[in-house]
DNA sequence: GATATGACGTCAT
DNA sequence: CATGACGCCATAT
């Protein structure tokens, strides 16, 4: 298991209607401060079927320049993601990456 | 190993 | 809110 699929398989958790930061992604992933290598990943995202729409820049900003940009707040919106102004809004649509610690815990 | 790149994040102005 | 600067780190050459 290498990076790149700790990180795709991160976004791939994030369901639809939600959102998550490339920070938020790469500490899911286990890879916590690689928020930068997070956008390198998902560059051929778009070709194996990950949902890179859903990752967005802190704050619910978009930060994919240009049309592209465009096209993928366009997805979100589709996806019932909300925006306020010009970023989604985190308040709601911000996806909370559960604890994948798969450690047991007895008394809670 | 060294250099260059980038869909980041944070702080200062 | 916008701009500039720096730290961070995996990948590509």
């Amino acid at each position: 298991m290498g990076y790149f699929e700790k990180i795709q398989r991160a976004v791939l958790r994030i369901p639809r209607g939600k959102v998550a930061s490339y920070g938020e992604v790469a500490r899911a992933a286990g890879y916590p401060g690689t928020a930068r290598q997070v956008a390198w990943a998902l560059r051929n995202a778009e070709a194996r079927g990950i949902p890179w729409q859903r990752v967005l820049g802190q704050g619910g900003r978009i930060l994919l320049p240009g049309a592209a940009g465009l096209h993928q707040r366009t997805l979100l919106e589709l996806e019932g993601v909300r925006f306020l102004g010009s970023r989604a809004d985190m308040r709601h649509c911000g996806y909370r990456f559960g604890p994948s610690r798969s450690k047991a815990q007895s008394t809670g």
